[in-house]
DNA sequence: CCATAGATGCACT
DNA sequence: GTGCATCTATGGA
C-alpha cells in the first residue's frame, strides 16, 4: 500500500556543472542535499550566499591570500578561519561567488563528529559553521580542494518536496537586511531559528 | 528563556 | 590597533 506522501527518493553525486552559477539561487538548492567529507556528514538543513558584489562578503574587496578559492573554479571549497577558531566551510559557484554551510543533520560517522566536538547532544553537534567544521574535521587544508566525490561529497535528492525557510544572514552587520540564509522547515539541527 | 564576556588568528587600516 | 560569515560558560529573569 503506497500512500500519496511515499515517494522514493534517489540521491546521486553531483556533476562539476551543478556549482557554476549564482550563489543564492544554489544556497538555495543545496537545502536537503547531502555534504559527506572523508566518510562523514549528513543533511544540509542551512546555507547562506555570499556574493562578489556583497558588503558582507570576504570577496568584496577583491582577491587576497585569504579568499583565493572564492575566485576559483566553481565546486571547490573555500575554507576560512573564523574569529581565529573555528574553521568554516563554504562551496565555490560564481567567480567571487560561494555557499557558506551553516548546519547540518549528522547522519554519517556520528561517532567521529562526537569525539571531535567532545560533549554535545545530537541538536548541536552540527548546528553552526565552526561547530559544522569541527564536526566534520574541516581544516586548512581542505581550501581549495575540489568536491569531486572523493574527500568531499555533495549528492542531491531527486526530488524535494520540504519547505524552505528564507531570512536574514547571520552575525553580519553590512547588507544585514537581504535574505540570502535558507533552512529546511521543522529541523531541529538549525544554527539559530528563523524569523 | 536572554545577555554578555572571553578565547583566539589573521587580514587589513 | 580593529574587526570579524563564532562558540562556550556563566549569570539573571
Amino acid at each position: 500500500m503506497r500512500t500519496s506522501s511515499d515517494q522514493l527518493v534517489v540521491r546521486s553525486l553531483v556533476q562539476p556543472s551543478f556549482f557554476d552559477g549564482d550563489a543564492v539561487a544554489l544556497a538555495r538548492a543545496l537545502i536537503g542535499a547531502t555534504l559527506i567529507v572523508r566518510g562523514v556528514g549528513g543533511l544540509v538543513v542551512e546555507t547562506e550566499a555570499y556574493r562578489h558584489d556583497d558588503a558582507a562578503s570576504h570577496s568584496s574587496n577583491g582577491e587576497t591570500v585569504r579568499n583565493r578559492a572564492m575566485f576559483g573554479p566553481p565546486g571547490h571549497a573555500y575554507v576560512y578561519r573564523s574569529y581565529g577558531i573555528h574553521w568554516c566551510l563554504n562551496v565555490v559557484c560564481a567567480r567571487g561567488q560561494a555557499v557558506l554551510f551553516r548546519a547540518i543533520e549528522p547522519g554519517l560517522g556520528v561517532d567521529a563528529m562526537r569525539v571531535r566536538r567532545g560533549r554535545d547532544k545530537l541538536e548541536d553537534l552540527c548546528a553552526g559553521p565552526g561547530r559544522l567544521g569541527q564536526a566534520l574535521g574541516i581544516d586548512r587544508a581542505d581550501d581549495g580542494q575540489p568536491f569531486d566525490g572523493c574527500d568531499l561529497q555533495i549528492h542531491v535528492p531527486s526530488m524535494m518536496s520540504q519547505r524552505i525557510l528564507v531570512g536574514p544572514r547571520i552575525g553580519i552587520t553590512k547588507n544585514a537586511d537581504l535574505p540570502w540564509r535558507f533552512g529546511l522547515s521543522g529541523s531541529p539541527h538549525l544554527s539559530r531559528r528563523f524569523a
